[in-house]
Order: C-alpha cells, then sequence, then structure tokens
DNA sequence: TACAATTTTTAGATTAATCTAAATAATATT
DNA sequence: AATATTATTTAGATTAATCTAAAAATTGTA
C-alpha cells in the first residue's frame, strides 16, 4: 500500500487533536493551518493528497473528518507518541517537561513490533507523564472522571491526574509547587476576588493557586 | 546553523562507510550511488549540496572526503545506530538479525542528551550486538585486534567477537550453528579441497564450516 | 598517442511540500 | 437583500530530492 510520510502522519494528528475537541464537526481547514503552524493554502493542498489515500473525508469549504484509515493511523501515532514519553521519563529520566519534541520524533518510527515490545517493556501503562491515556493497540482510550481544580468546592479532595496545558512553563511551575501527578489536594479557601484557591497539598502544604492553575489541573474528585 | 536532512545525513554516512574501507582516499561518486541504491547523477546534485554546507570537501570527478564536521556528524550517526541497537537487543529482546532497520530510523532521532542517557542507560556499552565498535561521544572508536576465523592455523582457539557480513540471512544461520559472540572456537582440522574447516564450539560441539561463513566471522584469537 | 570504455557531470523533468497573492465561496451584518 | 468580512481555494513559484538521457572528463588499452 501507499505509505504516508511524516507530514502526511503530523497532519492526521493535528485532524485528529482537533476533533476531539470538535466533537465529530468537520474540522476546517484554518484550524488545521492553526495547529499546523503554516498557511491555509498549505492546508488545501494537503487535504486533496490525504483525501486521494483514502485518510479523510474531504469537500471544498465543507471540512474534514477521519476516515477508519486515518483515525487508526491518528491513534497509533498517538499510542507511540505517549509510550515513548513514559520511556523517556521512566527509564531516561527526563522530567515531564522535557519529554515532549523527542517524542515528536519517536513518534514516526515505523515498527509495529517496536511499539508492542515497549508498551510490554514498560509495564502495559494506560497513561502517560502528564497524565494522558495511551490508547491501546487497537486505539481504545482509558477515559477517566477527571475535572479541573477549579470546579472542586470547599473541603473537596481531589488526586492530581493531568493537565490542560502542556506547556514546559506549566508544567515546570507545577514541580516547583509540588503538584505532580498523584499529588492529593484539599480546597480550604476560595477567593471570588480573583478565582484564586488555597489548597492544601498531601493534608500538608498550604498554597495559594490562581484560577490560572486550577484551570489547567485536573483532579479526580475523592 | 543550517540543519542537516535526514537524507544528507544518510549520504555522510555511506560515505563514512565507504571511506573506511578505502582508508582515507577520496570516495568517488559511483561508491556511493552503489551504496546509497540511487543514480550517479543524483549523487552528484547531493554532493554539491554537502560541499556547501562544508560537510564534505568536494572537487568535480575527483571524489570526496568528510571535513571535520561531515565526519563527526557521521560518527555521531554510528554512535547512535549502534546504541539504539544494544538497546533493541538488550532491553526489547530483539535478536541481533532484526535490529538494523529499525536502528536506521532510530539513528536520526536529533536529540544528543537523549543519546547520552542511552548510553548511560544501557551501561555505556563499547560494542553492539554485531560486535562492531561503539563510538564514544568524541567520536573515538575502540579497536580490537581480530581476524577472520579463516585466518585461523589448525589447534588455535578464537573467541567470536564480531561479523563481516551483516546480512539476517548469515545472522540467523550464526544462530543456528550456535556461533553467537563470546563462543570459543577451535579449529581441529581443515580442508584444503574447498577451505572448509572443522571446529569444535566451547570445547564441545563439533562442526564443519564453510570458507564463506569462516571467511564472514571474526575471532580474537587467545 | 589515439581510441574505447568507464565514470562523472550537466541539462531538463518530476514530485512533495511549502509559500504569496489573487480569486472565489461562505458567513455575518446592516 | 446587498454588502462587508472571513474562510477557503486556486494559481503560480520555490526548494529538496529524485530521475533519465546526453555530454564531458577520466582512465584503460591497443
Amino acid at each position: 500500500m501507499d505509505n504516508i510520510s511524516h507530514t502526511e502522519e503530523n497532519y492526521l494528528k493535528a485532524i485528529f487533536k482537533i476533533a476531539e475537541k470538535e466533537e465529530g464537526r468537520p474540522v476546517n481547514t484554518n484550524a488545521i493551518s492553526t495547529e499546523m503552524k503554516t498557511t491555509a493554502a498549505s492546508v488545501t493542498d494537503m487535504l486533496n493528497r490525504l483525501s486521494k489515500k483514502e485518510l479523510i473525508h474531504y469537500e471544498k469549504y465543507k471540512g474534514v473528518t477521519l476516515t477508519i484509515k486515518g483515525g487508526r493511523t491518528a491513534t497509533r501515532l498517538v499510542r507511540k507518541h505517549r509510550l515513548w514519553e513514559v520511556f523517556l521519563v521512566e527509564k531516561l529520566h527526563f522530567s515531564w517537561d522535557e519529554v515532549h519534541d523527542m517524542a515528536e520524533e519517536l513518534e514516526h518510527i515505523q515498527s509495529e513490533e517496536l511499539v508492542e515490545r515497549l508498551y510490554d517493556y514498560l509495564g502495559r501503562p494506560k497513561f502517560d507523564p502528564h497524565g494522558d491515556p495511551i490508547p491501546d493497540a487497537e486505539g481504545n482510550f482509558t477515559f477517566r472522571k477527571q475535572a479541573p481544580l477549579a470546579d472542586l468546592h470547599l473541603g473537596e479532595k481531589g488526586i492530581v491526574v493531568g493537565v490542560q496545558d502542556h506547556s514546559a512553563a506549566f508544567l515546570q511551575y507545577l514541580d516547583r509547587l509540588q503538584l505532580s501527578l498523584g499529588a492529593q489536594v484539599t480546597v480550604i479557601e476560595r477567593f471570588d476576588y480573583d478565582e484564586s484557591m488555597k489548597i492544601t497539598l498531601n493534608g500538608d502544604k498550604e498554597h495559594i493557586v490562581s484560577k490560572k492553575v486550577s484551570q489547567n489541573l485536573f483532579v479526580e474528585k475523592q
């Protein structure tokens, strides 16, 4: 069969990512050009190519959706990306804010056998170092009933399970606050003025976290 | 600085590989086109590009040599390739005949930090699963006083340390004969007729190995 | 040395991926 | 509904990497 270039793979991943938020609605050209940091003209060009390869359903001016084949390719990339991130953090001891770019390259390594061996080697993880679910070999995601920390009411407890914002700046800031995955947080005060909140960390240290932080941090309510 | 494409990297590696055998003599266009499985015209094209980037010294009709920069790039690729092979064999339990193609892809992963962490993680290996030396971070190779098994005289002993032929077919055949790295061989008979030899394996099993095998297997004399 | 054979380069085309600028379609606004 | 705005596509160029065919240079040989 015709093989898929790195660039085509990246477009599929971008479309998949946008489609996640858009819940099935067709993804439009501009959204893709923003995600891919390229021009709309380049996107149109690529959409024609992807369509010819039956990786997307595409109608002029009407946006795109992934075909089964395109969706499978995208979830495989996500699986590979997240498994490599686990490898980099668990085995090579990189921190969670350093691994994204390396995983962007590693996800394009072809061999399916390699990925599955890596998966076993890593102990069949369900989540990556940022708390994002790792799809299984068939492309199925494990979902969690998570909510932004901002949604917790006074007195409620939660376990930190993920982030909305994946930027290195945010991740490093969380490290400074010791707000890493698995930490237990309890809301002990809420300030309406700037929507910040006071929390305790693992029933111990107290912190004030801004609205921005509490909105970008996912917890599982206890 | 201008960055180097995967293709350019592959050309540099090919030139490096040919230059190893040619011992410093300029590498000619045809040799590269054979190694790269491409046309001489494409090679000439690429040589102009590599020359412009100061990765090779190139004079029309006179062949090429690597510049310091080009040589460093090539040895880094070799280092990465061989370290990834160690990873695939030692950690993911692939066999030595399966890892080449995967390593061809993995060697292009950029991060130098990743390679050095991998190196530590693997226990700072000096040789890859085929017995080839892994250059250090500065590009220095560890050499061994090795010889083809064919050179051993009657009664001489050697330890299998490497292969000349890296083909999967040869490697699989060696596995069948239990002639893996580290095996001790003793020449107990030599047949002039077809230049085959009878050996004992680890002082035990007897085998007859063909000229072709004994020429493609490196041993360290004891 | 001169001719033949080989090697290498040049010329001109092709494909993937990109760009800018202009044209067209869809959507929003008065 | 007509017009303005925004989104998308088309047209035409560019660059990297490749090819085939032809030309030029080098090497081998009679």
